[in-house]
DNA sequence: GATGAATGAGCATTCATTCAT
DNA sequence: TATGAATGAATGCTCATTCAT
């Protein structure tokens, strides 16, 4: 007789919006954005097309929400947020975090590699994420600064194509990249 | 009018085949493959749609046709074909040319990554490559080993990560990226 | 709390009844019937979709309601029901009310327009307002033969054309139609 | 061997312009435009749903292409495009033409009056027509003046207006409207 | 009575590919 | 060799309607 509760509601409302963000991003992982469509991501997620919009506007708002939330867990578990410098432990967590979070969810860091590369597709998301990733940047051209580099923004940039080479092999190839090797190597290299 | 002969009609075909190429590139690096049509492609050639199917059998042909072409300019750049082992100097110019192939054609690089990180898609284009690569393994794998390198395997992965990272960062950001500063950060880090 | 009376029930269900339709009428002469959801009429209304349900049948019986109200009202406002003849009084007071009506809802005629000029869309409809005007047909067909007409059927057409485009030009443009003007040189010309 | 000739193509084109734009006033005029769809149009002129997207950019683009060229067949038939004033004659022909050519071609304008009572739909379509109007309006206002009329403004609005009732009703019921005695009640009556 | 999540048919539009000329 | 008209499957998205609560 009477409607659902509020809560009720709202706990139905959260779980589908989660059953629809992992039926996509596993979807876009292993076929890519534009070679998924919201059918299948509606089948995946067991669902009928049209219920997808009534918790996303758009295919593209799907998108958007994954890689926001990938990146807000991200800055999250680095911790440095209002940090005014970082010390040495700092930059190596960081380092090992930054191997630690691919591994820990190969799909939705597939997915953002994806679209890294992908030319036009997302400037307002490029732009977002620019926005966030600021406060970094100058953590850790200071860091560099401070421990005597010549060229900090230099050394930032090249520590920066390292790990995201890294990462990339390691979605490329998870079975059989020696991860733990590789991170011995790196930590010895750049410390 | 007389018939053209046969070597007239030959370089004809291979114009035309690489006008195909130039403007699908062009487009592929800007727009995306996805996003790309082949009615944009006849456009940007010069040519009628129609006739694209003269000479690729499909879309993916192209595409396949770009980066076996890409890798095989790049290998005969580097010159190791048929080396038994290779020497500093080599490694040397292996790790600027690296670098100097990707400054000297962007499209073709992007494209490449893009595709790189595109799940699924190219199953047996990225076997090709693969297959072509092998050769280079052996030869990089032996010249860490005798470098005294404990694990020459991580070596190799770590190296190859660096460099495609580096890549990466060039491709997204040609203009600003310090290239010939982090070249040297490189090249001091990994001799 | 004591159940509610019927009466009461009925009073709140004609209430809703009423804010549903005055929320259709709204949106339909403002975007048109359709491109007006049943979502909007129902935030529109401030309750919710399914409610809507329990009150209406279909989309298309709110608009049937909303039309056959239109015509009860108007032909409560002629006051001519009943009679066995009109007077030249009554012609002029119908005239005047013709045009007065529209100016006192343009949301309701600008609708019942819209749909006069649709094709089969409500075919039904426009068979019950066929009926609901037969007996004024007759009235009028009395009045101008009466008034020596050679062709009343012919001049009984002529003025329900005059009346319709008269309207239809106040619906189209009400802030500009000079509707007094006009009224003045209508009355002149077919008294 | 050799593509078709230009000439060849041309006449194709052309042709099946006209045979899509034929189907689509029909269905237009019978179901309404929102109420026909693209594959309804197709099927009507026996083409596939793509091939329409090879001559027009959407559905919308062909309906303005049918009412602008309903407008100037309608304006190249009245033949006072350039005169610098009209005639008794001329204004009698326009009369007479205006209920003609409702006559010769129902559906399409049919199609224009079920536009012209819709909301919002055609916004840029209404200004084209306004502005091709706006000469006409200076020739009909100085005629109703120098014949003396009171309120010139004012009688302009009341003829067009009766002009597009008797239109409408055509329409409406054009097996059962007297468009002939009709026709001379509105000369005598507004000559 | 009241809610809004859920469904699924329907729509406009795109595009790789084919084929008559 | 060359053209571009033609096809039809696929896609993202909308919305009237149903129904469990």
């Amino acid at each position: 007789m009477a409607p659902k509760t509020k809560d009720q509601l709202e706990t139905i409302k959260g779980e589908k919006r989660q059953r629809i963000l992992q039926a996509a991003v596993e979807l876009f992982a292993r076929h890519g954005y534009a070679h998924t469509s919201i059918s299948q991501i509606a089948q995946n997620a067991g669902i009928s097309k049209g219920l997808i919009y009534n918790y996303f506007e758009s295919k593209e708002t799907i998108l958007h929400e994954l890689v926001n939330d990938l990146f807000q867990a991200m800055y999250e578990r680095f911790g440095l947020m209002g940090k005014s410098e970082i010390t040495r432990d700092d930059y190596v967590a960081f380092i090992n975090l930054s191997i630690d979070i691919v591994l820990e969810d190969l799909d939705r860091w597939k997915l953002y590699f994806s679209l890294l590369t992908q030319p036009n597709v997302l400037k307002m998301l490029r732009d977002d994420l620019m926005k966030q990733a600021a406060p970094y940047i100058t953590l850790f051209y200071e860091y560099y600064k401070k421990q005597g580099h010549e060229n900090p923004e230099a050394w930032m940039r090249y520590v920066a194509a390292i790990i995201d080479g890294i990462q990339m092999h390691i979605l490329m190839d998870p079975e059989n990249f020696p991860v733990e090797e590789v991170r011995k190597i790196l930590l010895k290299q750049i410390l």
